[in-house]
DNA sequence: CTAATCTGGTGCCGTCTCCA
DNA sequence: TGGAGACGGCACCAGATTAG
């Protein structure tokens, strides 16, 4: 999905038309194409939880071969590029090629006797139940995509997290494992599976609250159940030395290796997945990408992550009811995976 | 003093599934 | 058909509190 193609592309055939006779022979020494493609987030982490990582996989590189965004590809062109043993994107033999387009007809592609049509971004999202695109797309080596389906899996996973981040810290804000569970549907041993495979960086958080005294101390208790615990600050990081602080665990941080790439194509991509979805009246069915951007939503109601710590006060002033949070600063505070905390006044 | 418990983590191992 | 990879279950970690 890499290259800007034109908006519009040729309508896959109806099966009864006799299909368009064949195009000429390709030129024996095709473009080369660029070495990575944009990836987005909510697409790929759908393809994980459809089960259709396989055939996602492999619509990715058609449309990566498909350089003038024709929208087809010729089958024994596919094969010829995909399957044999000296091709630079080789990911399979031609048996294993048949049996993924098989399993990927009707979502990622129709064929004919001589092509493959493929579908376009907004039908494949939908396909899968993805009615926005969220986050940021990123850049996916194309090596990435003709790896083995675990390292693919895995890229597709840490996708999640590169697109995740503002731009001043990107992927920095912490999140559960077990709200990515439920956000990615990778469960939290393959998690960290995909995470040595896909170079994502899992950092520890501490958050720091107010200097300890009885009452904030009951208070946070209350908040935060019984992970809470005292620091004493020897040598002055957050202001006076020796002072105890009241301070407890935050979920991870995950910093991704994929750039990020911009976001013009996504936002014409969500005009037409809104229009898609007034036309098909999907408003009922929750669909995938909304659902992870619902989980989120709830984690932030109470708690809620800021860069800096001036948007961090402006916001809990508006709202009390949640915790708020923003990276620790000098001292080398941040690196350590400290964050400071006004916190929520339990009502 | 010790064991149980809390939240958010990691490591290991057996079983199952997929793919060449 | 065998090996690699995915997955789930279980034990265990930190750093604290609480109950007996």
């Amino acid at each position: 999905m890499g290259q800007p193609r034109p908006h519009c592309r040729p309508a896959p055939p109806a099966p009864a038309i006799t299909p368009p006779a064949s195009p000429p022979p390709e030129t024996p020494a095709p473009p080369t194409p660029p070495a990575a493609i944009t990836l987005y987030p909510d697409i790929a982490l759908a393809m994980l939880r459809q089960e259709q990582a396989t055939p996602g996989r492999l619509w990715l590189l058609l449309q990566h071969l498909d350089q003038d965004g024709r929208g087809w590809i010729r089958i024994d062109l596919a094969r010829a590029r995909l399957t044999r043993a000296d091709a630079p994107l080789r990911i399979c033999g031609w048996r294993q090629l048949r049996k993924v387009l098989r399993a990927g007809e009707g979502t990622f592609w129709q064929r004919d006797a001589t092509r493959i049509w493929l579908r376009a971004t907004v039908k494949v999202a939908l396909s899968l139940g993805v009615t926005r695109l969220t986050g940021r797309p990123v850049e996916l080596p194309v090596t990435g995509l003709t790896a083995s389906m675990g390292v693919v899996r895995a890229h597709f996973y840490a996708s999640f997290h590169s697109g995740r981040g503002s731009e001043r810290q990107p992927g920095s804000k912490p999140i559960a494992r077990e709200t990515l569970v439920r956000v990615t549907g990778v469960s939290r041993r393959c998690q960290r599976e995909y995470e040595k495979i896909a170079h994502v960086h899992a950092q520890t958080n501490y958050a720091i609250g107010p200097c300890l005294d009885g009452e904030t101390a009951q208070e946070l208790a209350w908040e935060q159940g019984q992970a809470l615990f005292t620091l004493k600050d020897y040598r002055g990081y957050q202001g006076r030395r020796r002072q105890r602080y009241l301070a407890w665990q935050l979920p991870n941080s995950y910093h991704a290796p994929h750039a990020p790439r911009g976001r013009g194509r996504q936002k014409h991509l969500n005009r037409r997945l809104k229009l898609a979805r007034q036309q098909d009246d999907l408003r009922e069915t929750r669909d995938a990408g909304n659902v992870a951007a619902a989980e989120e939503g709830m984690a932030a109601r109470r708690r809620r992550y800021y860069d800096r710590g001036a948007a961090a006060a402006r916001a809990f002033s508006r709202q009390p009811k949640a915790t708020v949070y923003w990276p620790g600063g000098g001292g080398g505070a941040a690196q350590r995976g400290m964050w400071y905390a006004l916190a929520a006044a339990h009502a």
